[in-house]
DNA sequence: TTGAAAGCGATACCAC
DNA sequence: GTGGTATCGCTTTCAA
């Protein structure tokens, strides 16, 4: 049997028709307002959805947002293409955490990808359209992010949240999900001291996206509080890791160093075998990273929620379509410590 | 410096008072139709212009899709939620081609994650509405296909495309992108028979699926169009592996085995080494399935393109929008086989 | 209780 | 060339 397609899909109006009713009636039934749909007459409200169903009618959800700004779909913007990069993680947990809670409280999710420029970011406008505004609000993450886009969809008052802290000149504070890289460093450092350590040094990355800068001052200040020392070129600002700054270290008070990345950490271990001292024996490291599947060490880490940073994420996103004023405030969340093999009391 | 939240957002209407021009010219700078604003003289388009970046418009894109049918936006609606399994490349794959490929033609992705039911399988209506109509077409994957929902899509004429073939009674032939199982389950035969193989059986998994039914056709046509001889309960029709029959098999004729999923590959393998047999020298073993990256051996076995499957899938869901007659076509990707350790010339 | 009618924002036809 | 205006499908007053 083969059924035959329909030419046109049926609205509302031919509903009415059918149920011989007006189309009012048959939006106030459809359209699920318990008020409105409380107040007509059982009899009426059968024949209506009989047909609904005959016609097999759908409503149209354009139509319904150009009248209540509502369609309950809300957007994902990666600042760069989500699916190559999904496996190794980085916005894969993220994607997890939002897709789940998005199923949960019944959103459907807007990927954004047609707005790819050639260099492969991702752009927010493109010919002065901003494609974002087909769903409610979004959930905006990626590493390149463009501030000049956050700006103008803050001050466009599109409904936003970017999951990481970002700072928009031109803007107030707009809404991030802000991991507490702040306050888990202090307390990286305070477990360091904890241990003994004394003398300690920073790896730092060559970055100076605001997700660093927060484990920089959470790191010094808790160095400045704890009356550690620490002289490496890292805390001062300089990034890398040269020979001479390991010479240095090998022969130096130093007993622990916090690296950016595991990158960092693992050129550490390196140049510190080669100088015949080894981690956690001599130096314990901490990474303030998450760490991939292939490293040498059990590097003892920071751990970031992803998943959860996620869920967070779609739900004060919802808050700020419900009530547009709550978009001044940024969520802080938890990190943890993940142990590992790389740290140890330090050498008297 | 902070910028004031603008309380609505402007229109047509606005940048037309603003332009000093009526809305309709405003549509037509807009619009991008260079019919249309090729007419339009230099000077008026330059304040239209002008007037467009003052007040920020951009244009609203549900009004659009109203007007035009049409919002450059493509679904993708999997009949089981998608992140999860993602890694396991299951989905993963076809969701890379499908974002590359979107992102080269300009669109962007729905995910359909709202019409989770509580036992984790999706459906595309739920109380009466079909969601999928936010987007000018879907593309449907999964493996929990509800049927009912494809014949209500195709009735409705809703244009869609679904990954992997399905027949659905009430409707024509749907369009799908359909792996050529056939054709390389006949490729495979082929190769063993080409290796001296005479005696070969077929190892079946308990999945009536359609994909699984192609796969079947293909092997029981090379079979016979082979002279090849197969006794196997798999061949049968009956599904699994039981100890009386691997008894048979590593007494019997049979020197190779085609085996519809790498976990009866598996416990194959474990049986015929327990009877003191083994792959390939006495058995040449080929898997119709991809592999995971646990396997105990480097198995033969089948390729599914599933990147190059997401792209063709794309380019076909917007032919069938473009035009709807194109609807009834399905597309046959071909597949390859991937070499393994698994297959050796028959024993004499 | 029910229906008529005014928009939501953009497009395109048809006069001027 | 330019500007009215009907229309897309739905929601929601406002009257009847």
């Amino acid at each position: 049997m083969t059924t035959q397609r329909r030419e046109r899909a049926p609205r509302q109006a031919d509903v009415a028709r059918l149920a011989g009713v007006s189309q009012s009636a048959v939006s106030r039934v459809i359209g699920g307002d318990p008020e409105a749909a409380a107040r007509i007459p059982e009899d009426t409200r059968r024949r209506i959805l009989e047909a609904v169903k005959e016609l097999g009618y759908v409503p149209n959800l354009s139509a319904r947002k150009l009248r209540n700004k509502t369609n309950r779909l809300l957007g994902v913007h990666t600042f760069e293409p989500v699916f190559p990069h999904a496996r190794e993680s980085f916005y894969f947990e993220f994607l997890l955490g939002i897709e789940e809670r998005a199923e949960e409280i019944g959103y459907d999710l807007v990927l954004f990808t047609s707005t790819g420029a050639s260099d492969g970011r991702r752009r927010v406008y493109r010919d002065g359209t901003n494609r974002l505004n087909v769903a409610d609000g979004t959930v905006l993450l990626g590493v390149a992010t463009d501030k000049a886009d956050l700006a103008r969809l803050w001050q466009e008052g599109y409904p936003f949240i970017h999951i990481g802290r970002r700072d928009v000149p031109g803007a107030a504070d707009i809404p991030c999900i802000v991991p507490d890289y702040f306050g888990i460093t202090g307390d990286i450092a305070g477990r360091l001291a904890a241990l003994g350590h004394q003398h300690v040094a920073y790896l730092r990355e060559d970055l100076e996206l605001e997700p660093y800068e927060d484990r920089r001052r959470g790191y010094a200040d808790a160095v400045e509080r704890l009356g550690l020392i620490d002289r490496s070129p890292g805390f001062r600002g300089v990034p890398g890791l040269d020979d001479a700054w390991l010479d240095q270290l090998a022969g130096g008070p130093e007993t622990a160093v916090v690296s950016e990345s595991e990158r960092l950490a693992e050129s550490l271990l390196r140049g510190l075998r080669a100088r015949g001292r080894d981690v956690p024996a001599d130096v314990s490291v901490v990474v303030l990273e998450g760490i991939g599947p292939d490293a040498s060490l059990r590097w003892e880490h920071l751990d970031i929620p992803r998943k959860e940073i996620g869920r967070i994420a779609i739900d004060a996103l919802v808050a700020i379509v419900d009530d547009p004023d709550a978009r001044n405030e940024s969520i802080v969340v938890p990190c943890s410590i993940v142990d590992g093999v790389t740290t140890a009391p330090a050498r008297p």
